[in-house]
DNA sequence: AATGGCATTGTAAGCGTTTGCAATTTACTG
DNA sequence: CAGTAAATTGCAAACGCTTACAATGCCATT
């Protein structure tokens, strides 16, 4: 049970019989103090319930060890696990995590990330799909490093990890195209977000180049990212006669799926899928959803790893991060 | 584009030539300021790009307007649709929101809502399926208030908002009586945990009593939250010879439907299932699993306003808040 | 024209730390 | 034992803002 009016530095100051200065040393570990002092101090402090405080520390030091993170929406399994490796780490590095939800609207992007400068953030991690331009202003206008997870800017100017989206997307439709398919529905946010026509698309294009087969672009749908999103753009998939889809959202796969299955469409014999996202979604579901895999959790991670060695000036060789995908071949394609 | 090197209130103050009481009177919107004064003030403002800095202004008013919130996991659909709840609400009050994820671990729990008195938060949200007497008390030693969201203390020491969950789980209990079934197994968490061996078991029982049926403990499983532990699990409620069950967790759920289909049992004809967080896994499986309705936002969200009552030194009539709850009748459950 | 009272503004003391620099001790050297 | 370098400590000025309290200005009253 500690004390409600916590002591101060001075209170422990004043018991020991040494400055502030002294304590501050001891309670921030560096410096050199006299080990029988330190002991003192440390006994001061236990006896005290001493607990420094953090905004005062923060006022002096110009530094609030704490981070803030941006992002749509906690509830949307892929980000919050983005968020989660974000987390660990910042731990580990003893950061706080100052967190708010934008559902990817710009004003409040902007908002969120005035709002983290005014309250003194040593960083910054900025999720979302895409950034408007006024976003990136603001960025990086504000006084501290922001790294980008999961999301791209199409100048390419600020540091970012992330997969190799076109890469990823392109191996999806090989693998699609190598069964047999040549009309393969793209389903996809708006294109003018740079994710989904500089990346999704590029690549989707690519594949089907390589394959000789024309693109055709009443096979490119634009949803929202949830399952009654799937349920409704799979009729009209159908009515073009596609074979098979790339999701960018795993909801929307299932619901894909579970409309077309309801219409006695066998997947994958009559129908393959392939999302993006491989969440737990992808598994739970029968069939399993074959799936790129992203490591989203590392995505997270080493972006929080990145923005440590920016907060801590260090150069960084590499801002353009890519980490490595896979294809997580499930019950949604043949073989 | 705003400044690096951003204005002090002081710039502010010397570039219309008033004191800095004045510049602060009018940031905070308050007090009586001439009205032409209160313009140019504003203008320089606008000139400057002054932003208030948060950390300067948290130690002198010794208000930060942040509050903690210390959850489980981010990536758990169930808890983040609370945080949904809690975030949403806290931005319509003026509230950021430091995120803690604790894995459930007391030590960590404790450490960070110490951690959370030292930055200075205004408030607390916790959430967590036990409160470990040690976490009690240091929650009860800090100098801010605390709410409960989807928790329960057994002392009923702190306020706290929930559903009502022996009832909750009596009435699916009932549900599933009356089709017929007298061996319904039960997969909870650890029973030690009050949620557990407090609510969700004593409803079992009572609904069981009320039935006249024996209470079997070979029926009590206890499992981690997660798809793989309902496939494991599954196995040894079949060996029971159970016909139905009752989860605590809507993965687990799901785990076991899926083990029990691919053995050749029809669901719902053969084995009945309900489970109890209504998330989104409950949707979009085939077929969708019955589950006790919560009104996971709203908790968050009533938890907070509480909270910002509690901020404000209002006096609360209810500390104990039980929202009401649902059976969504579904596809694992007859008729 | 003096008086009282409200509206407006300024003064200055904090808030709890950190930190550069100076002062004091202590440890060595020869 | 003087003298100097190194190790410890203390001083006091920030950090950028809020907020009692005091001071001033202005206007209506009488």
């Amino acid at each position: 049970m500690q004390k409600k009016n916590s002591a101060t530095i001075y209170d422990v100051a004043h018991r020991v019989g040494v400055s502030l200065a002294t304590v501050s040393r001891v309670v921030n570990g560096n410096s050199n103090v006299r080990d029988s002092t330190k002991r003192k101090v440390l006994d001061a402090i236990e006896e005290l319930g001493y607990h420094p405080n953090a905004v005062a520390r923060g006022l002096a030091s110009k530094k609030t060890t704490t981070i803030g993170v941006v992002m749509p929406d906690i509830t949307d399994v892929y980000y919050s696990e983005l968020a989660r490796g974000i987390d660990d780490v910042a731990n580990m590095y003893h950061y706080d995590v100052l967190l708010t939800n934008t559902d990817e609207d710009p004003v409040r992007e902007t908002m969120a990330v005035n709002n983290l400068a005014s309250k003194q953030v040593d960083g910054i991690i900025f999720m979302g799909n895409e950034l408007d331009h006024e976003v990136v202003n603001t960025i990086s206008g504000v006084n501290a490093p922001v790294v980008l997870a999961g999301s791209v800017d199409s100048e390419k100017k600020l540091p970012s990890v992330n997969i190799d989206y076109v890469e990823a997307i392109k191996e999806a439709m090989e693998a699609v195209i190598k069964n047999g398919h040549d009309r393969v529905a793209i389903v996809t946010g708006p294109v003018e977000h740079a994710i989904n026509g500089m990346h999704r698309l590029v690549g989707y294009k690519k594949a089907l180049e390589e394959a000789q087969i024309e693109f055709d672009d009443s096979l490119l749908f634009s949803t929202h990212q949830d399952y009654a999103a799937g349920l409704q753009v799979a009729e009209k998939i159908l009515a073009t006669g596609a074979t098979a889809a790339l999701t960018y959202d795993d909801e929307v796969a299932v619901g894909i799926m579970n409309y077309l299955r309801d219409h006695g469409k066998k997947i994958p014999e009559d129908f393959e899928i392939i999302t993006s996202n491989d969440t737990k979604f992808t598994i739970i579901t029968r069939p399993q959803v074959t799936s790129i895999g992203q490591p989203k959790y590392d995505i997270g991670a080493v972006a929080m790893r990145m923005l440590t060695k920016l907060m801590n000036n260090e150069t960084i060789e590499l801002t353009q991060v890519k980490l490595p995908h896979t294809l997580e071949r499930r019950g949604t394609t043949l073989n």
